[in-house]
DNA sequence: GTCTATATATAGATAGAC
DNA sequence: GTCTATCTATATATAGAC
């Protein structure tokens, strides 16, 4: 484990308070007791209370694109991309489940540009994710159900992960891989 | 259509902004301003903004659990029961698809006896839907993959269905509940 | 790197006039 | 039923000492 500078201390601690409250619910008096120090000295490592929320929606948000442009230019079948997108999925939210709650339920408090930069990564990694299920589907691969239907069930699923995998005891990332596949995709498929 | 009163407009305007904001990002001088009044006059017809948060998730998550126990107590299989509970899930979207997002994101903002009210209706839900799918794979009517993935996999997509299908056009309620059956369903039955 | 003290803004809510 | 005026608490953030 690589130390963590005090900046990284303070996001991973906003993080998981934001994951408990909300963005606008928690002070920056709560996340300086969550760090045994004053309000006050919380400013000598960031800039601000937005600073901190954007720094975890926009790492995390760049992860995923990153993730899904290396899976669409990948030579593969639409199920596999799908499963690879299942693993990514699932990667990202075992290393940052505390993250994940900022970016799905407080993206709405980013300013300005780190907005639009959002809310394009976010209908862009949509888009990505939709051509894969068409492309599936024109090619036999991919049951021809309703299209937008299979999309928004997929991801509402893999979206909604951080929530419930940290409460689950004994699932090996692994197994959960596979077996998330096999409810996400056996039906489909 | 009923009248609303001044207090059903309340919670009706209340709900939207929550959706929008979340409830903690949202004053009194937002929502008044959305009634076209004053903050003050607000609390003519409402004692709090905690008020409004529990009318709202409370009798949402009453209406499920009227609807889950209906289901339970009826004479059918398993594959029908999580139909109907899907059925149920986009009745109550179409209803109130804004108090959902409240229900989703805001309910650890209610207090005391509600919060504690709410995490009991909450987790009998839960234990109920548990024990239909578990009921189902023990007579060989649902494929026995974990148990808690499928759970987890379905319940996220009809808690999510408030987000998504609002932006739909032109489906229709009934097409909806078949399509959503067959991907739901096809794979694990 | 953390502290105390504080500036400035805004939150939920109440009192009382109309 | 709505208003103006206001109370009290608390929010983010800064200045400057240690």
């Amino acid at each position: 484990m690589k130390p963590e500078s005090r900046k990284e201390e303070i996001i991973n601690a906003a993080s998981i308070l934001f994951k408990e409250k909300g963005y606008s619910a928690v002070t920056m008096r709560d996340l300086a007791k969550a760090m045994g120090i004053k309000a006050a000295s919380l400013y000598n490592h960031i800039q601000s209370k937005q600073e901190i929320l954007s720094t975890i929606i926009i790492d995390l948000a760049e992860e995923f694109t990153s993730g899904m442009n290396q899976i669409v230019s990948s030579d593969k079948n639409a199920t596999k991309k799908i499963e690879n997108i299942i693993d990514l999925h699932i990667d990202v939210t075992l290393r940052n489940s505390d993250g994940l709650a900022s970016l799905n339920n407080d993206w709405m408090h980013l300013e300005e540009e780190n907005l639009q930069y959002f809310e394009k990564m976010r209908h862009d990694y949509e888009e990505n994710f939709r051509n894969i299920v068409k492309k599936g589907v024109d090619q036999g691969e991919i049951k021809p159900f309703n299209i937008e239907i299979m999309v928004f069930s997929t991801l509402s699923t893999l979206r909604t992960l951080y929530l419930w995998y940290p409460k689950q005891r004994n699932i090996d990332a692994d197994i959960l891989k596979h077996d998330m596949i096999s409810v996400l995709l056996k039906g489909i498929v």
